[in-house]
RNA sequence: CGGGGUGUGGCGCAGCCCGGUAGCGCGCUUGCUUUGGGAGCAAGAUGUCGAGAGUUCGAAUCCCUCCACCCCGACCA
């Protein structure tokens, strides 16, 4: 709030001092007299002329000594995942507040490239490109019964009239209001329309750097249609451009059936990059494109049915054993033998129901599907359990419990299974359903899928892998379009309520995802697509060596006009310096000009994975640097 | 919001228990030497010790209040 009650005026200092540094790069123009080395006044003339609006961010050539970089050896204590860690050692952010972030130059590059990216794979795809406010009044979201409704992650605003606003985190209500004013006559549909703007987000806990901040750039897209048919036509149309937009970032990627969570509508999928840290588990079946979040994924029955019983009950001692692993291992028997009861508390009309949940020894609860099941629950307390049971948790199981047992899917077809014999210090082996006690009240789904678990729609196993959300696509439906009175005259002349679509892709998350999935111990490894530099020259002793100064100069400028995004580094720090910057920085073509190369007519390259370095004959670094850059 | 933790120069940290001169490494500035993997020597600059109130002759250190930030949980691009 205090950014927002603060007038910019009464920033004055900082103001003041934006515009002192701005002037000092400047001083062609502000102060000719000025003395430099010829090096640093080719380099300020080369960076006035990149400068200029129409050259703006992306292509144009760089010189490093002009360029802002600053990198750092140690990571500020505040970044625990690497990326977080990289980006600010790299000098790509600075944090500002909590979820807050400015996109220094070298960031920023990254992020345009991505953006640019994202923008012309849309263009592409047919959507058309509109910019809406970020601040937006009350009355909309009152309109559409969110303004209460979306909470404390809303930041709420007002204006001098105390008339009520908010940055907006998302712009379904915007574009819905544009559509119903816009559009009159099913001519005009379809329509697909999407920005790349800020959103802000309160977000009860932002982390991760950029990855979940409460200022984030983000692409929203949405669309508008005569039919649900047509509704699909194009979703499937988003679908297909955002694996175009993914696989031309170079990452690796996974479309996922996703729950349609607080949006609403029907049909959805969320699009994953995959990295360890990600905090979405994903189950996919590498043999068809099934893939789900774990939350939701559904965990099947094994094939077939257990080998029936086999041996009688019997009771084992079974001293200080109280998890199934050491159950398991105690016995001599696999962990697949034992069945875990879990005790719960569900809430009932008139007071809570114990009820005992069964899973197999290897299998987790998965709360969500028990709540599915059961309704509201809690896990029991002690006491709860001795009451109901007569022993205390570590040693319980269903044989002669005659309240509500709830058995998982794997759990119903075990047979000669060992469970807890609600006896300090005893487990049962050898029990069967049906024999030794009733069969379950309920069978149900009720646990996480694992690894190796049947696919659900059979054809073939399950693997687990993490994944990072960078997009989500939602066929909303008429949810929006309702609620505003979005709708147009059909072919009869009849009114109708338009299908609406909406396609998010988290731009400045695409970021920090990328570098997950690229870096290793030197620092970043950025795909050559999003890049902050394709390539940096990289010369040897470059202040006292001609030959050297010359021949970087050269190759700098014959890449710029073979469109290669190059950086000099001019800077003439320590050959080991300025390896380091450019590999934590993550460039991912480093071409070395030395005297003792040039000698021979050659150059070094190495990429940014490379273990070895590769001399190249000069005349032909361009036409090399393009095939790598191509394939 | 609940739980855990941290605030000391740009970054990483020590000092706090046991009150008395604010310190180290990196970075930065200047000079000389060095120049194919984060150089060496020398000289320097940079701190309202998160803020406020209190105890005390004296507070980075003890007490109180507040703030900021980070980490673990429920939300989401």
């Amino acid at each position: 709030m205090r950014s927002v009650s603060t007038p910019f005026w009464k920033t004055g200092p900082i103001w003041r001092c934006h515009l002192r540094l701005s002037c000092q790069s400047w001083p062609p123009l502000l102060n000719p007299t000025m003395t430099a080395s010829s090096a640093k006044q080719d380099a300020l003339r080369s960076f006035a002329v990149e400068s200029l609006p129409f050259n703006c961010q992306i292509g144009g050539g760089m010189r490093a000594s002009q360029f802002f970089i600053s990198t750092l050896k140690e990571a500020p204590a505040e970044a625990e995942l690497i990326s977080h860690k990289l980006m600010l050692r790299a000098g790509l952010i600075k944090r500002l507040g909590s979820g807050l972030y400015t996109w220094m130059p070298l960031g920023l590059r990254v992020l345009r490239k991505v953006e640019n990216i994202v923008r012309e794979e849309m263009n592409k795809s047919g959507a058309v490109e509109l910019l809406m406010p970020a601040v937006q009044p009350a009355e909309l979201w009152q309109e559409s019964g969110r303004w209460d409704v979306f909470g404390p992650q809303m930041l709420k605003i007002k204006d001098r009239h105390q008339r009520d606003f908010c940055f907006g985190p998302t712009h379904e209500e915007v574009i819905t209001d544009i559509a119903r004013r816009e559009i009159k006559s099913y001519r005009q549909l379809p329509l697909n329309l999407y920005q790349i703007q800020t959103k802000f987000r309160d977000e009860i806990r932002p982390r991760f750097g950029v990855m979940r901040g409460r200022e984030f750039l983000m692409k929203d897209g949405y669309s508008f249609h005569i039919s649900y048919a047509d509704l699909e036509r194009e979703y499937r149309n988003m679908y297909d451009t955002y694996c175009r937009i993914f696989t031309r970032l170079g990452l690796q990627f996974r479309a996922v059936a996703a729950d349609t969570g607080a949006i609403g509508g029907t049909g959805s999928h969320e699009f994953h990059v995959l990295a360890d840290s990600g905090e979405d588990a994903i189950a996919f079946c590498p043999a068809s494109d099934y893939a789900a979040n774990v939350e939701l994924a559904e965990a099947v029955a094994p094939a077939g049915v257990g080998a029936g019983a086999m041996v009688a009950m019997e009771k084992k001692a079974t001293p200080g054993k109280t998890k199934c692993e050491d159950v398991a291992a105690f016995l001599g028997l696999p962990l697949t033998q034992t069945v875990k009861a879990i005790a719960v508390m569900a809430e009932k009309e008139g007071g809570n129901e114990f009820v005992l949940l069964l899973l197999r020894g290897d299998h987790d609860l998965n709360e969500i599907k028990a709540q599915k099941v059961l309704g509201e629950l809690r896990f029991a307390r002690d006491d709860e359990i001795v009451d109901a049971l007569g022993c205390k948790a570590g040693y319980i199981g269903a044989v002669g419990f005659s309240g509500r047992v709830v058995a998982d899917r794997s759990v119903a077809v075990m047979s000669d299974c060992v469970c807890g014999a609600n006896e300090e210090g005893y487990h049962l082996t050898g029990v069967n359903f049906g024999r030794d006690l009733p069969q379950p009240g309920t069978v149900a789904d009720i646990r996480n899928v694992v690894e190796g678990d049947p696919s659900p729609d059979g054809r073939g196993a399950l693997e687990l892998c993490r994944g990072i959300e960078v997009g989500h696509i939602f066929q909303l439906r008429t949810k929006y379009a309702e609620a505003l009175k979005c709708t147009f005259l059909d072919e009869q002349g009849k009114d109708q309520v338009m299908e609406m679509g909406c396609y998010g892709i988290g731009v400045s998350r695409i970021v920090g995802a990328a570098i997950e999935q690229g870096h290793d111990e030197r620092g970043i490894i950025f795909p050559d697509t999003i890049a902050p530099f394709t390539v940096a020259v990289v010369p040897m002793n470059y202040a006292k060596s001609e030959a050297v100064r010359t021949a970087a100069a050269a190759l700098h400028a014959e890449l710029l006009a073979a469109g290669i995004d190059a950086i000099l580094d001019d800077r003439d720090e320590r050959p080991g310096s300025m390896f380091a910057d450019w590999e934590l920085i993550g460039i991912p073509h480093r071409v070395v000009v030395g005297e003792r190369g040039l000698k021979e007519g050659k150059l070094e390259y190495k990429g940014r994975s490379d273990a070895e370095a590769t001399m190249v004959t000069a005349t032909e670094m361009t036409t090399f640097l393009k095939q790598k850059l191509c394939g």
